[in-house]
RNA sequence: GCGCCCAUAGCUUAAUAGGAUAGAGCAUUUGACUACGAAUCAAAAGAUUAGAGGUUCGAUUCCUCUUGGGCGCGCCA
C-alpha cells in the first residue's frame, strides 16, 4: 500500500499548504504518485504541485517549493524528504522512510495469504454479480471463450480478495430458434445413423460433436419417439462446457437458465408491463418497441415481435432486473467485442427500470483469432470449423493458456499462435514467476539445517537489509496492494500479471547478488530468510488471484 | 454508408486519470555455474509510438483528418 500511504500523507500536506495560502479551493485534487525516474536518489515523485498550480493559477514551481518546505519542516512518518525535479517543472521528488518498507514486510509475514485482503473500507464494499463466458450451449467452448473465462475468473478473485462480495454466474441461453435448430440437427444425424437418407441443411450445426451425441443416443437403445433431442443435446454440450471450465479450474456459483425467466414466473411479462406503464413502450407494425433512443441508443428496439414472441433483448432486460432484484449493488458483464453494439440498448433499459447507469459495468474483450500452421482460423460454431478450448489446454497447458490471456490488455486484439505458444512455453513468463517460488522454497528448505536462525519476527533486525537489490525487492513487495487497487479501478487483471513479472525480476537480481544462507552471519541470514519468505507469500497470493497454480518444485 | 475498438523495436507486447530519458520478454551479439536450483544474472544492439495537423509547461495517452486491421449495424440469439 506504499503509494496509498504516500498519497494520504501528501493529502495532509496539501491541506496545510492550502490553508497557509488561504485558499478556499475545496475541489478534490487528483494527483499521481509515480516511481521516480531512474538515476535519481529518490523513490517516488508526484505531480501534485502542477495540478494545484493549474487550479489556483500560480506558477507550479512556487507551489512545489512551498509544499516541499512543508514536507521538510515537518516530521512525517512515510516521507523522509522532498526535492524539486531537476528541470524545475514542478514535480516533487520524494524519499521515503525505509522503516515503512520493513514494516510492510512484517505485515506480509504476519498476515500471510490474507495480506492485502479487506483493504476496502466498509462503506465501499459492493455486492457484485459477475457474469462471464455464458457461451450458448450449441457447441464446445473455443479459444475466445477462454479469454473471457480467464478474465472473469481472475477479476473475481481479485475483487473478492480486496473485500468485495462476488458471485460468479453463467447465463445459459436455452431458448429460441437456435435451440430448435440444434435439436433438429441432432435428430437428423440420429436418423442418418439409423440408415435414413437425409439432406443436412447448411444452416444446421455441422460439427462432429452433433454426430457424437446422436451416436450416444443410439447406443442408449431408446426409440426415436422416446428421445427429447433438445434436452439431450443441451445436457451433453453443457457437460462438455463444464468439463472444459473444470480443466481451467474455474467454477461458477450460479448457472442461470434463460428459460427460467419465461417458464415459471414470467418475469419477462412483468418487466414489459412495467415499462409499458412507465411510457417507454409503443406499438408499431403490430410489435412492441422500447424507446431506447431516449437514453442514447442508435434506434429503438423490438421487445415483442408481431408473432407474439419475445425478442432476446426482452428476456435480457428481465434477466438484468432479476440481477438487481437479488440485491446486487454492482453488475459486471464480460462480453466479447462482437456484443459492443448491444451495450447502449441494455444500459438504456436498466435506466428505464430506475437503476443507475454506472451500476452496470460491461467489460469488453477483443476477439481472439487463432493461427495454426500459419493459417488464420476464425471461430464459428455453426459451421463446425473451430479449434476448441480443450485442444488448446491439452496442447499448451491450462496455466500457460490462462497467463497468455491475462498478460494482455483485454481490449487488444490478439492472435493466439499455437506454434508460438507451444514453443514459448519453455521460456514463458509463467515459468519465470514459478521459478521464483521454487528458489524461495529451496532456500527455506536448506535453512532447516542451519543453527540459531531467528524465527520470531519481532526479534529480527530488518535494518540489515540495505543493499540496492534488497531495497528494490522490498519496494516492489510494498507495491502489491497498490496494484490490486489499480486492477479494481481499471477492472483489468493484467496489471497484476505484469507486477508479478517485475517482482520476479527483482527477486532473481537479489538472488544473484545477496546470498541468503551465510554461516557466519546469523542476524543477516535471518532477515534475508524473512524477505525470501515474504516474496514467496506475495508470489503465491498473486498467482492464486490470477488462477494459476504454483508448484514448489519444477 | 454509420457506430465501437485497435495500430508502439524484426516478433509478442507494457506504460495505473496527460508526466521527466517510451519499460519488458523472444530472437541476435558478448560475458558469468569450485555461493543457497543457469528455467537465472550482467551487458550490447534494436523505437520519428501507422501518417499529418491541433490543444499545453508536457501527448503513446485528449481532439480533427488520412491509411491499414477487427467487430457490430435483424420483429436472430
Amino acid at each position: 500500500m506504499i503509494k496509498q500511504y504516500i498519497r494520504n500523507e501528501l493529502s495532509i500536506v496539501i491541506k496545510k499548504y492550502l490553508s497557509k495560502i488561504n485558499s478556499l479551493n475545496n475541489d478534490v485534487i487528483y494527483f499521481t504518485v509515480e516511481i521516480s525516474p531512474k538515476n535519481t536518489e529518490f523513490d517516488f515523485s508526484t505531480n501534485a504541485a502542477i495540478i494545484i498550480s493549474k487550479k489556483l493559477n500560480i506558477k507550479p514551481k512556487e507551489v512545489a517549493l512551498d509544499i516541499i518546505s512543508i514536507i521538510n519542516e515537518n516530521n512525517l512518518s512515510f516521507i523522509n524528504k522532498a526535492k524539486m525535479d531537476v528541470n524545475g517543472i514542478g514535480f516533487i521528488n520524494i524519499k521515503i522512510n525505509k522503516e515503512i518498507l520493513y514494516k510492510e514486510l512484517q505485515n506480509i509475514l504476519n498476515q500471510k495469504n490474507k495480506y492485502g485482503s479487506n483493504i476496502i473500507k466498509n462503506h465501499n464494499i459492493e455486492n457484485i454479480l459477475i457474469e462471464f463466458v455464458s457461451a450458448n450451449p450449441t457447441g464446445p467452448l473455443h479459444i475466445g471463450h477462454g479469454r473471457g473465462a480467464a478474465l472473469g475468473n481472475a477479476l473475481t478473485k481479485i475483487l473478492k480478495h480486496l473485500g468485495h462480495k462476488v458471485t460468479k454466474e453463467y447465463y445459459l441461453n436455452d431458448v429460441g430458434n437456435q435451440m430448435t435448430i440444434l435439436a433438429k440437427s441432432t435428430e437428423l444425424r440420429y436418423r442418418e445413423l439409423k440408415g435414413e437418407k437425409i439432406i443436412f441443411p447448411n444452416d444446421y450445426y455441422q460439427g462432429q460433436y452433433i454426430i457424437d451425441i446422436a451416436n450416444k443416443l443410439i447406443l442408449s437403445g431408446k426409440k426415436i419417439y422416446e428421445i427429447d433431442f433438445k434436452y439431450e443435446t443441451i445436457k451433453y454440450i453443457l457437460n462438455n462446457i463444464k468439463n472444459d471450465l473444470r480443466k481451467l479450474n474455474i467454477q461458477f456459483d450460479n448457472w442461470f437458465y434463460e428459460s427460467s425467466l419465461i417458464n415459471k414466473k414470467n418475469e419477462v411479462n412483468k418487466v414489459i408491463t412495467f415499462l409499458y406503464n412507465s411510457g417507454f413502450i409503443y406499438i408499431k407494425n403490430k410489435a412492441l418497441w422500447l424507446s431506447t433512443k431516449k437514453f442514447g441508443d442508435d434506434k429503438d428496439r423490438v421487445l415483442k415481435k408481431s408473432n407474439k414472441e419475445y425478442t432476446y433483448f426482452a428476456t435480457d432486460i428481465a434477466y438484468h432486473k432479476n440481477k438487481f432484484d437479488r440485491g446486487f449493488t454492482k453488475v459486471i458483464n464480460i462480453w466479447g467485442a462482437d456484443h459492443s453494439g448491444y451495450i447502449a440498448r441494455l444500459k438504456s433499459a436498466i435506466q428505464m427500470l430506475g437503476f443507475k447507469k454506472t451500476s452496470l459495468k460491461i467489460i469488453l474483450y477483443q476477439l481472439v483469432s487463432l493461427i495454426k500452421n500459419k493459417q488464420q482460423i476464425t471461430m464459428s460454431t455453426r459451421s463446425g470449423k473451430f479449434i476448441t478450448l480443450n485442444q488448446i489446454i491439452n496442447d499448451v497447458g491450462e496455466n500457460v493458456t490462462k497467463f497468455f490471456f491475462l498478460l494482455r490488455n483485454p481490449m487488444s486484439q490478439f492472435e493466439f499462435n499455437l506454434e508460438l505458444a507451444k514453443k514459448q512455453s519453455k521460456e514463458n513468463p509463467v515459468f519465470y514467476i514459478q521459478y521464483v517460488n521454487a528458489r524461495c522454497k529451496s532456500i527455506i528448505n536448506n535453512s532447516i539445517n542451519m543453527h540459531n536462525i531467528i524465527k520470531d519476527i519481532n526479534k529480527i533486525n530488518f535494518k540489515l537489509l540495505i543493499t540496492k537489490e534488497e531495497i528494490n525487492l522490498l519496494k516492489q513487495l510494498s507495491l502489491f496492494c497498490d496494484i490490486l487497487k489499480i486492477c479494481e479501478i481499471t477492472m483489468n487483471p493484467n496489471h497484476l500479471s505484469l507486477y508479478l513479472i517485475k517482482l520476479s525480476d527483482k527477486y532473481h537480481k537479489f538472488y544473484e547478488t545477496c546470498k541468503v544462507l551465510l554461516n557466519n552471519n546469523v542476524p543477516l541470514t535471518s532477515a534475508r530468510l524473512k524477505l525470501v519468505e515474504g516474496v514467496s507469500i506475495i508470489i503465491k497470493i498473486g498467482l492464486d488471484l490470477l488462477g494459476i497454480e504454483i508448484p514448489n518444485k519444477m
